[in-house]
Order: structure tokens, then sequence, then C-alpha cells
DNA sequence: TCTCGTTGTTACCGGCGAGTAACATAGCAC
DNA sequence: GTGCTATGTTACTCGCCGGTAACAACGAGA
């Protein structure tokens, strides 16, 4: 739309330029909720042009998915491992710092990686507000009981940490029917505490 | 299959059945990855059946995910809140307990709300594998700085909690670019510290 | 026993979207 | 200029699956 005229582009080129438009729609819409129609519009193109790259809708996801896969451990050679002079709590510092630059910088690849998307707008602001009331209560409940020792502007993302790894302990849990109990509350609560304690 | 004659029952018990089966399937297999042949055979009847009690697919989808979240608040309902002979800690820890319970009676539902699910099987292993590593590693990371101070038994459930929870974190901020990545920072410091602190 | 509403089935429609065949042309090699 | 290949398009096919019409029969109540 942008010129009238087809341009015409080296393969390698417009391969980039159609996995990076696919990246943004499977990102923001999941897989069922992306059309390979929407994938070759984003990407100025036609469908045909896309399945000259991509095998298949699932190959392209799949393509997608190994890329960012391999890019993840690339954010480590970021940490300036010179620790000797730095102490314990300061070396987690910086990787917590180069890890958000990473995120920050590969949105799309991480909410590929990590993000829920069923594909359909209802059913995701549904789950949406699920997640917001339950950060809401652990919110409430944080600054009941931590109230004067945590800055007003951090109860919100540590109730989102909070309730986010709980969610995964807990399918972690059901997955392992093995596990005790006692040992898994032992778990929540030393990693609660910091919050709640 | 288990009766070669189709048995008939009354419409509200066999909703239930439909519902129970939806249920099963859906947290198995996502919504995109169930088709509703497959939820009536589920529950021993044919799709008519199923549209007779439910307007369509996401209607039913709707319907159980609504049903779960008014059922989530009754888990507190097992909080024992006579919690002015009891310490901190120790409340805390009941209502782990409470909720832990509340997560195995009713592992289909909180699947259904908070596990992902794209819906097609090799994706599904993809995310899998990625989840594992980023737990393996963040393991082998807990073990060497907490080491002595954890049961080896609570190293793998930390580190899922911990990774779930910063993958959380993550998305948080980036739906939330006005928040400084300081605030953050400080926040997945405090509350990674009882693990590698 | 006859009736009628409820429970159930078989056998279909229709559309959406993945994937493709066949054709068009830009532009480099010579 | 004259091919020839890589890049691009139009215009389809086809299967899957959500949804439905039409029909069958059970069994409670008269």
């Amino acid at each position: 739309m942008a010129a009238t005229k087809p341009k015409r582009i080296a393969g390698d080129e417009r391969r980039e330029l159609i996995a990076l438009a696919a990246g943004r729609l499977f990102a923001a819409n999941g897989y069922a909720g992306t059309r390979m129609e929407d994938v070759a519009a984003a990407a100025h193109v036609t469908k045909p042009m896309v399945y000259r790259h991509f095998d298949s809708k699932k190959d392209l996801y799949l393509a997608l998915l190994a890329r960012h896969e391999d890019d993840l451990p690339s954010f480590f050679e970021g940490v300036d491992v010179s620790e000797a002079d730095r102490s314990a709590d300061s070396l987690v510092r910086v990787i917590l710092e180069v890890w958000l630059d990473y995120v920050r910088a590969n949105a799309h690849a991480w909410a590929m990686l990590f993000r829920d998307n069923s594909g359909d707008e209802e059913i995701q602001a549904f789950r949406l507000r699920v997640s917001r009331t339950a950060r809401e209560v652990m919110a409430a409940f944080i600054a009941q009981r931590a109230g004067s020792r945590m800055p007003p502007e951090q109860v919100e993302p540590t109730a989102e940490l909070l309730t986010s790894g709980l969610a995964g302990l807990a399918m972690w849990w059901i997955d392992r029917p093995e596990v005790p109990k006692p040992v898994v509350v032992d778990v929540a609560a030393r990693m609660s505490a910091p919050a709640v304690g």
C-alpha cells in the first residue's frame, strides 16, 4: 500500500520481512488467531510467497520459536562476569538488568514463548480479567502485610510475580502427583516471605 | 460403548456430564485443539445434544470458565481465620495448604484458567521444552547459590516458581512501558533473594 | 393404550482458511 | 535484444469442523 507497484526484493530479504511480520501477528493474536493471509498482507506480499519460504503454517511458527530459542542464551553474553569485585546481590541485579533489556528488545519473541494465547478475543479477555483479579487480591494482601516496608509502586509488580509464580508452581505440582504437599507449601511459603512474611 | 443401548438421562444431568467431559478435553487440548464432536463422544452423546445445552463452542468454553471463576473464591472459605492465636507465618501456610487442596481437587479448572494451550501438539511440546530448560538453568543457579541452605527436593519447585513468576513479571512490564526498569529490578531481586540471595 | 414433550440419532450444509496450480514479469547474463 | 530464473500474482481446490434440519423412540401422565 505504500508502493502501488509491487517491489521486487531478494529472497532472503523477503523471508526476513515475512518472519518479522509473522512474529508480530503470532505474538499479538496467537497461533490459531493468525491467518496466513494476514501474515502475507502484513509482509506486503501474497500467500504463495509465504509458502515459498515456509512449508506450512506450523513450520513458520516453529521456525520463529526456534529462532527465538536460539537467541535466548545470547542475553547472558551481556552479563559482566567480572564478579570478583561484586557482591552477591549486585551480580543478581546485573543479570536481571540484562535480562530485562532483552525482554524489552524482544517483546514479540518473549510473548510467543511465554504468553498464553487462545486465539479468541473474548476468551483472551476473560483470562486477562481473571489474572487481573488474582493480582489485585494478592496486591491487597501484600499491602496489608508488607505495608510500610515496601514502596507502593512495587506492590503491583510483586503481586504479579507471585501470582504467576504460584500459578506455575501449581501446574508443576499437578503434573507431579508424587510430590508431597508439604514440600510445595515450604517452597511457596519461603518464596512468598519477602512479600507477605 | 459401555452400553450398546443409548441410555436416556434427564436434561440437567446430561448437561453436567457434557460440561465435565468438555472440561477435561479443553484442559488437556486447549480451545482450538478440542472438537465439538470429541466433546460429544466423551460425554457418550452425539453433537446435537451438546448444542441443545450450549449455544456454541465458545459459549461452552466461556460457561466453563465462568463456573470455575465462581468456584475460585470458595477455597478461601476453607481458611480458618481464627488467626489470633496464629503466628503470621503460620497463617500464610494455612492459606497455601487450602489453596493447594483446591488446586489438586480442581486440576482441570486450574489448567483451563492458567495453562497455556495453543492446541497443537508439536507447538505444545516445544514450549514445554523451553520451559523445562529455563527451569533447569534456574535450578542450577539456585543450587549453586543457595546450596546448603535448601533441601534438594525443593530446588526444582523453587526454580519453577521463579521462572514462571519472572516470565509473568516480564509480560506485565511489556504491557506497561511507563514503569521504570529499576522498579522491576528491585521487585525481581527482592523476590529472588530467598532462592539466590 | 394413546399422546406428547423430552431425549436422542443420522445425515447433511456451509464457510473458513490452509495450501496449490497456473500464469505474469522484472531484470540479470550474455 | 533474447532468453532464463527468481520473484510475484490471480484464482482456484479441498478438507475440516462448527452448526443444523429432519426424523426416531422413550416413557410419564391421562
